[in-house]
DNA sequence: CTGTTAGCGCTTTCAT
DNA sequence: ATGAAAGCGCTAACAG
């Protein structure tokens, strides 16, 4: 199996510029470019990826870290899926591999170790969350000059590496279109604190309200699935019965249909009763009845821009990406 | 960095024996070991996995090839992110480390390459289709004894390979269904015939038809898109409204919530005008008004088996898996 | 532009 | 049970 001899000796030369024609670094005589290329082809010669990373100390790839997934789907596949095409295109193009790593329940977060089992030359977490276990982590990749990027989440310290979008503004947008059809009181449904983006979402619909002057209702809480989404909305309907709210900015997808599901058992219809906002562009925001107004983000952007921070191909990311408002008829006043 | 050296001296004893002990294959004795593992510890050395695959001329990694998803989604992303959490478990459990290889419009199939590049170890096939060019691929990784595996698509001569659920049966379970709830003549919905996958759901759907000698009709074939849905709404409203029918058995549930969208702009509200029955049990399913009766396989369990195939650990899979009916309000029969 | 010569950090005989 | 030594298939100086 030493075959790149046999492929050496066919074109008359060393083993040294066969090398040098697969790796293209070094300028080689296009003669003998061509001889080299052609016993290679002929005795079918490939170079094995795994050698040359080994003797490049550095392996190609850059991985992937997804957080676990239980059954109850708190992000959606869809907000994933986007984010990889992004990553995987922008790998593509820099001959990089994607590694990826779904995290397991228990699992600690060793981050540090991949980079010195040499299994990634750079990483990308999705899914990260702001807690003490992530950070310690995360500052470790920092100490040793790892380069990584965070998605959709800030933590402090780390800001150069985190991609994302302007979900403050988004969240503004959403709740300014609320109020600009009609819907005089919108009420905020966040998600869980410790993701700097259910953060960020809050303060945009606050941005919105205060700039009209209207007064903010205290925020309901979910943990951005379906599944809380319904549970929010006996609650949902007394502010809304009881008159407090008139329409719901929720801060992502599957809160809202959650709600739109569970306050339609309750008699009341979005765009009907009530004015509905969700965040993502989501799938399911088409799927609905009425289909879901949303805010979309470029996910696939931001996965291009992490992957760049992670293959150290960019020092610091652009600005947050501006989010867009996707309007469709769940938030529209529809006649009595 | 020739930490190893260090860790052997701190240890004493020689590198051969650090490499024992982290290998974990020889036998040594339980007091050396530990030497070494406190040794290693100390100085924070861990065994560079990119040299040890190139020293056993093998990566760990099992590729996971993903077919080209052009904005139009012709899958959803459920079933993926569904098969590769199967498969990123079994490859937990087993070392391995997931390799993703997103297919590019254009690219060739050069799986076989993969292998000889050393980046592979084992491959899973997602998304294939039943064409000349992809036979050919994978007939190479027979013919080099490369352990892969395919996923709900069967090919000729490479049966052995293929993970499936019994989509004969899932079809004739869905159309049974639809019978059985008082539709006396639904029409099949069905995607390209160059997926194993959709003759078979074509077949079951046959299948369940001749059970009560009911009339088939002429199915309508779309691309498994929502959008083809819509578009074969139309045809579906004439089909209905002429009488020739009163159900659709659609071959995933993307067209069948198409066909729901398109027929209600019709007039056409489904489980009051006709019965509807998706297939795949995704997300979206719940997401409709009415919720979309539809067909579970467990893609997860598909996953893990493909892995098990692609690590070399399972010879052939066991049989077609079985799925399951998951009825919901689209295929009853409301009050007029 | 091309050949020679060291490694890269492990695994793997083969001894001992 | 452990050590010594020879690779694995490349890249990367260093010459020429």
């Amino acid at each position: 199996m030493a075959m790149r001899k046999q492929v050496a000796d066919k074109a008359g030369v060393s083993e040294a510029t066969v090398s040098r024609v697969f790796s293209g670094s070094e300028a080689v005589k296009p003669k003998t470019r061509d001889r080299v290329l052609q016993a290679a082809s002929e005795l079918g010669y490939v170079p094995s990826e795994l050698a040359r990373q080994f003797a490049k100390r550095r392996s190609g790839n850059i991985g992937v870290v997804l957080p676990y997934l239980p059954k109850v789907q708190l992000f959606s596949t869809y907000y994933f899926s986007e984010i990889l095409g992004g990553i995987s295109e922008a790998a593509r193009e820099h001959g990089a591999d994607l590694l990826l790593l779904q995290r397991s329940p228990d699992e600690r977060r060793e981050y540090e170790l991949l980079f010195r089992q040499r299994k990634v030359g750079g990483l990308i977490v999705l899914g990260a969350r702001d807690g003490e276990e992530e950070r310690e982590a995360l500052l470790e990749l920092e100490r040793n000059g790892h380069p990584y990027a965070l998605v959709n989440q800030r933590m402090d310290g780390l800001e150069r590496r985190t991609v994302e979008a302007d979900h403050l503004e988004g969240s503004r947008l959403a709740t300014a279109h609320l109020l600009e059809q009609g819907w005089s009181r919108p009420a905020f449904i966040g998600g869980p604190p410790d993701y700097s983006n259910s953060r960020d979402r809050l303060l945009g619909y606050r941005d919105a309200m205060s700039a009209v002057g209207a007064d903010r209702i205290e925020p309901l809480v979910g943990n951005y699935s379906r599944k809380s989404g319904l549970e929010m909305a006996a609650a949902a309907a007394r502010l809304i019965r009881g008159g407090e709210a008139d329409a719901l900015a929720a801060a992502n997808d599957r809160m809202a249909i959650g709600l739109l599901q569970g306050l339609r058992q309750l008699g009341l219809e979005a765009g009907r009763d009530y004015g509905l906002a969700g965040y993502d562009d989501s799938d399911g925001a088409r799927l609905t009845q009425p289909a879901l107004t949303s805010v979309s983000a470029s996910f696939d952007e931001m996965g291009r821009l992490a992957a760049q921070l992670a293959l150290g191909e960019l020092k610091r990311p652009p600005g947050k990406l501006p989010p867009r408002l996707v309007e469709r008829e769940s938030s529209r006043r529809r006649g009595v």
